[in-house]
DNA sequence: CGGATATTTGAAATCTCTCAACGACAGTGG
DNA sequence: CCACTGTCGTTGAGAGATTTCAAATATCCG
């Protein structure tokens, strides 16, 4: 692996208190590969041999049961994912798939169990990374089972607008029928959602969003730091501080 | 603390890797209080200062926003919960509310988070179980997005049957406008949901819920390892084996 | 036995989904 | 260059599910 490469990961929060030996242990029998767009690096119920960590690109991470599907979670770099089906030595509870081609890290799961019993601090680092993804599902479930289709999009959009440094114009990073099964709703109902925000001061023009009057949407989305996570990525977080201030400052939070 | 209460807490698998020493360290400032039904332990938002462990009684986790509120877990023994928030040192995003008179543990969290770093194999355990948790989580959101109120319904009465050691009769442990919000319904619709499952073979007398005709009734509700978890209490699981069997055999799967 | 609370039922309103059709667009191959 | 084709997004109409409001009934507790 480049040396680029390693230096990027090494600052991650999950990899930054641990011991350069043990970090090279772990990263020994690691791969950082690049997949092609539309690839399922994993299916639901899959034993799991290793940790993934999405370094570019972006992945979906998605659930199915009799016939239908849904999109749990949209991942940005950096991230990590089935991170507990690691620590757990368990099967998958989601299958991940790309959505773009995406460069991504392979982690043996073994030697990552292994260096996770042997350093504390590093074991420590990994606990809080999953608690950052445990509360990244507290807000998604919150979200999902508190607001209605057209709550859910106002906030998706006043977040995305964070996380892209507070412009006018937000754009929609991936096909709109994925945004709606993120947020639990038909590709149908997204688009009426969207006509629907006309009213609030949206205007849509393919994937961009126009914002043309802030105060009326934000009445009606009622962002709340404890369903909305305007700082990191979708999920899998690696590493943000968890001491929000609310309303969001300018800008986006301070990463890793 | 009595010592019976203890040796309960050292079974726990959370505690049962570290040292002695480390045990009764962490266990130092502790206390087991009883607190009466209906009190609120802990609001949304507000810091954490304990982890807390329910070792008797029920306790319900649940969700705000504009003047809606939601069920999102309904805790029983022995369970941890916000243990996320412990780790991250953070605000709570769930509210906890004893719905029983209850016994609960609390452990001081910045002892806690102390003895996590000193002690790796307290620290793995503390990943796991959040891991635990995280892939509860997991379940509770495809549960929602994938099914309507009926399925979630008929799982649910799946689950608690073979939760109860899989009686023809199942009881409703709780007020049933509390389980219509675990399973993001209003109460209404639960009764209608009883109501559609008569069609199923089923017969609801109070909180008895009667299986008359198990086939049709795991037709409709098509139980899947990967949605439902029916070894160890809602959430906040402290430790269960996470090799499942499908379809779940006989029995409780074992408990620490 | 009250009186408060929980549950059930009905009817209307609202929201969401399904199905179908249409237009926009990109890529293909002639 | 242009038709052809498949995918994506939008729109409309009807069906279905869910919520809300209101009222009736049941249950619990003092």
């Amino acid at each position: 692996m480049k040396a680029a490469d390693l230096e990027r990961i090494r600052s991650l929060q999950l990899f930054s208190g641990m011991s350069e030996d043990q970090f090279n242990d772990v990263t020994q029998g690691a791969y950082l590969q690049t997949f092609p767009a539309g690839l399922t690096l994993l299916y639901e119920g899959d034993p799991v041999d290793f940790l993934y960590i999405l370094m570019d690109g972006a992945v979906e991470l998605q659930g199915t049961w009799n016939d239908k599907e849904s999109t749990l979670a949209i991942l940005r770099p950096i991230s990590t994912f089935i991170l507990a089906a690691v620590v757990l030595e368990a099967n998958a509870l989601m299958s991940a798939r790309t959505l773009e081609k995406s460069q991504i890290l392979m982690i043996p799961a073994e030697a990552f169990r292994r260096i996770m019993a042997e350093d504390a601090a590093f074991a420590v680092s990994v606990a809080r990374e999953v608690s950052g993804c445990y509360r990244g599902l507290v807000r998604s479930i919150k979200n999902q089972k508190l607001r209605n289709g057209t709550e859910r999009l106002a906030n998706y959009i006043l977040t995305q607008q964070v996380r892209q440094g507070n412009p006018d114009v937000v754009v929609i990073p991936h096909e709109k029928r994925t945004l709606a099964s993120l947020l639990g709703m038909t590709a149908e109902n997204l688009s009426r959602a969207f006509a629907q925000l006309a009213d609030y001061g949206i205007e849509v023009h393919g994937a961009e969003i126009r914002i043309l009057r802030p105060v009326p949407l934000r009445r009606l989305a009622k962002p709340n730091p404890l369903l909305d996570n305007h700082a990191p990525p979708g999920m899998g977080g690696s590493g943000k501080a968890e001491k929000e201030m609310w309303p969001p400052s300018l800008g986006m939070a301070g990463r890793a």
